[in-house]
DNA sequence: AATGAATGAGGGTTCATTCAT
DNA sequence: GATGAATGAACCCTCATTCAT
């Protein structure tokens, strides 16, 4: 692994297992480094302190999320297959990549979040934020405040996520389906 | 302050206010101190360790939370009513009360979170639970397992309540009302 | 206990019990109050500080040890049955009373241990001693220093009921015998 | 000092030191690093924990005393005088290096001491042993227990040397071959 | 005489960060 | 680029002692 993709790589990755196992309290700057293979010191030719390490690690999983959801959109569809789609994607990837997922609910409830940041990600999710006022001008979904549409939708999403990381709930694809469905009743006109 | 409710009551105040604004890391024993204004020795005369200082806070706030919920359900009322009324009572009572809510959605994802205090805290929430089980049985919401009709509402809920204590959403009167509406239209039947 | 010998004694033999299985850093004066039955702050009513508590408990089980043994003492017998008695005695009561004996060793090797206090210590042992300057006086052991003599006869009784109470050595009557033989013919001219 | 055998040696020799002459509850870590000359910090990076310290130190300094008395046995001489030489050793090197004498007698009656480390220490002394066994076998010392036999000639050995080094004996070399000379007399068949 | 809440210094230990090599 | 020894402040917690009651 650090082979291919550097101590640069290295770092991140070794960051985001270290804090999606044991949080931001059990996840010392020299466990990094050792889970990383690297020195301590060298962390800080990359990373100029813990801060930006964890900021960059958050920016970057916020971006593979996004692409990996919004990859998936078919601008050709409907609409209302377009959310639809939206909503299953989001379950699928948080369900797929459970690390990141709680690492990005840890990083949301920690000191680390700063307004700023979430600046920079929500441009990664302009695209998708497009296909729900696209819905809400063509009064296809109701006239709520974009957060409310993310809570009814994508909040939701990674709710069921973490469960089924915690082996709370088992999202086969059938659930799946069901709640894509029951989140879309939320918000349709 | 410290008069009316004891060295107790600061202490867990004191820790209240200091997770919900500067989360656990932010949050020392000496801090909590000075904040509670007692002495750091004093803390464990009243609790043994700062696990049990937290997971006392956790279990006393999710009390006070279950029961200012569950007093405003009328089981005269119909189903339908009274669960919409239980997202209502959550988004308000996690609106009101902020650093509550802050504190309680910060302990989930920190590793003073165990299943045994889980354990715990679910008893005080059977009777919304027996609410949502009875619409199951008689088929007005949706068969879905119990974890997901939770994220479906109360989830909701406080997800946006906690938007509205970040500022980027106001919730006022009306919108409670029209995501008490979307919320239950994601379960009904 | 505490009822008979009133809370200076229970505090003192409470003190005697915590140090000889737990030493002294294991032994804090508010547990000491607990095994006593007692508040922490009486303590401080029977004795001035820890260090008085501690040096009278030495005091005094030293006394009561030095007087087990030179009530077994018979003047009317020969030197040398008299040494040997002493010897035996010495193992017999540290065998008989391990926690007073255990405490003294380490107290002997605390802190709290000053010249002052084995000056008035040494008082209770003059009767000992003397059998032993009467018999070098009368060339019956070598005329070797008193503390050469203690090393030889009383250390090796203490050194052997410490390691009886520490299991690693029984010491049954017969053995008792033996090494009482040894002793002896360690010092005798 | 702390140039020529480097800051682990710092720490050990500065613990040994402290402990010899303040005892284990005088002697904190930070009294430690400030005596080795380093930081608090950096004892950790040595040492996994202050028992570790403790215990390294322990086991050092009984292996060092081992050795030095070992290094004089000449197994061409009689078991006799073999003895007699082990007697000599354990006093002269007691005697010449009071504080490590001095810290192994605090270790005995310290929790620091387990079980498990006896066991590993004891494994530096089977020569030693190996020579009072021979003696047993050979009928020239009496047939008693090895922990007795131990008491009777080296235990008296540091005895001795402890009161040496509080100055209520003096130690030279003539007192010395008769404190060796009744040793053996109490031993010999 | 007696309680036990309260203090505050000091305990062992961790950790982000630096810097000589 | 890279190491890892080193720092020192901060962490949680304990304890001898005091004092209002």
């Amino acid at each position: 692994m650090g082979q291919t993709e550097g101590k640069h790589g290295s770092i991140l990755r070794a960051t985001l297992e270290l804090i999606s196992e044991h949080g931001f309290h059990g996840t010392s700057m020299s466990k990094v480094a050792k889970k990383a293979g690297v020195s301590a010191g060298i962390i800080y030719h990359y990373f100029s302190n813990k801060d930006e390490l964890i900021n960059e690690l958050y920016i970057g999983v916020k971006r593979d999320f996004s692409e990996m959801i919004i990859k998936r959109l078919d601008e050709s569809q409907s609409l209302r297959k377009q959310i639809r789609e939206l909503v299953k994607s989001t379950i699928e990837v948080s369900v797929r990549r459970p690390e990141e997922m709680l690492f990005m609910e840890q990083f949301l409830q920690s000191p680390y979040n700063r307004p700023q940041i979430q600046d920079t990600v929500n441009t990664y999710y302009e695209p998708i934020m497009n296909v729900f006022n696209k819905a809400k001008q063509e009064q296809i979904i109701k006239p709520l405040p974009d957060p409310v549409i993310f809570a009814l939708t994508l909040d939701v999403a990674v709710s069921l996520a973490k469960q089924h990381a915690a082996g709370s709930l088992h999202m086969d694809e059938e659930l799946i389906e069901k709640v894509t469905e029951a989140c879309w009743e939320s918000i349709r006109q």
